[in-house]
DNA sequence: CACACTTTGAGAACGCGTGCACAAGCTCGG
DNA sequence: CCGAGCTTGTGCACGCGTTCTCAAAGTGTG
């Protein structure tokens, strides 16, 4: 019924779990029956070592001499990410990027459903996006409740980040994904995981700057 | 003039120098004038051993039984992540995604400005977004060239995503910020980071599922 | 000037993750 | 039924990153 918790996976090994996914999915519509670890790291773009190592986490589900059962691997990965369910989602700070996300297709397509827009925003609240209404961040406890909502994004502004972090959180959400360039912290059993896109292109420029300022003239900063 | 390589900078140093820029712009504002490593932890998210290792490897610019002066420290960093210069940005894929990030003002303030969007679908050419008109796809290289370009941002659909970050690096861009669902690999040279909304979901669906599938009740699949 | 107190900087131990290398195990052709 | 050829699963060594710990180096007070 839950996942079997055969033996504790590495985190880096969960981070993985996904691109296999996604490469096996894309297999599978191909009507391939089988995969080998050395084919599966190139489509996910990894070596073949880590591929095994990874898959042997999960139970010996490979046949040497043979490869993975691409129909079997992909239920097993399935089921382990929790993809065999539905998740249904909220997400809070209805800008630029919050609205992105609420018509985002992407979503892995299956799995994570976007039920429930929250802003602080008198003016956004009732305002339709796609074929959700946005509600009001006074009624957060109240609508994550009803959706019976675990997981939650965060898309406000820095400054209100940890106060949503909070209040999500008390209203049972125990998984956050927080855009807001804040650092925002939950209590133990809850996940929360961080995408800054200032954080990641500041990275970008490190390594730009240490290979010569390379490609472009860079430019002196004037203001 | 370029950052000094004063010592090999580990990379996930690296990934950090941004918090600590983040902590100690909002600390300046704040008009104090050093910080110990300890409160600076406290701001970043992190522990205080780590800050000062990560720091030491800048270079040793605090000062023992005093802390680390706000201000100089600031600058050094700036330095190092190439913040003290404009860095500017094309956005390829001018969809959902593309857009918002467009218009999203929260790019480190300052340092990235998004100066070229570009998008394959013609409908889309010549319309504008903020204060910037689309650019078709065909005029990628030159456009790329014309506004010295070195870092990209590729919010195209998955299909589309190796064949645009060639595009780009042929074009001179050698650092990637790569939003689209898909496997995609550029040469020697050039950076790429990865974000991927969908696996961020799935890893935090993974340790939900974890946690006895905690908070609210899950759904077994319907369709 | 000496002493108590604070805080940095780095040496050392530890743990996690990666990648190599190879035995174990499967298939298939003859 | 045997042997050649693949491919998995894993033991092992190595390297990176984290954390503990403490000497060194500063400040401030009496």
């Amino acid at each position: 019924m839950t996942a079997s918790p055969r033996r504790r996976i590495p985190e880096a090994t969960v981070a993985r779990l996904p691109l296999y996914y996604r490469a096996l999915m894309e297999t599978g519509e191909r009507q391939v029956a089988t995969i080998s670890s050395e084919r599966l790291a190139e489509l996910a773009g990894v070596n073949a070592a880590k591929v095994r190592k990874d898959l042997s986490y999960l139970g010996s589900y490979g046949t040497r001499g043979v490869g993975y059962d691409v129909e079997y691997l992909l239920h097993e990965i399935s089921r382990e990410l929790g993809l065999t369910r539905d998740w249904p989602v909220a997400i809070v700070g209805i800008g630029n990027l919050g609205r992105a996300l609420a018509n985002y297709r992407g979503f892995g397509a299956r799995g994570f459903r976007v039920e429930v827009l929250i802003d602080a925003d008198p003016a956004l609240v009732g305002h339709r996006i796609g074929d959700l209404a946005v509600v009001s961040i006074d009624d957060l406890d109240r609508v994550v409740r009803e959706h019976n909502i675990a997981i939650g994004i965060l898309a406000t502004p820095a400054a209100a980040a940890q106060d949503v972090a909070d209040r999500l959180v008390a209203a049972g959400v125990t998984s956050i994904l927080n855009f807001a360039p804040a650092v925002c912290s939950v209590p133990e059993g809850v996940s929360m995981r961080k995408v800054d896109l200032a954080i990641e292109l500041q990275i970008l420029s490190f390594y730009q700057l240490r290979r010569g300022a390379g490609g472009a003239t860079p430019r002196e900063r004037t203001g």
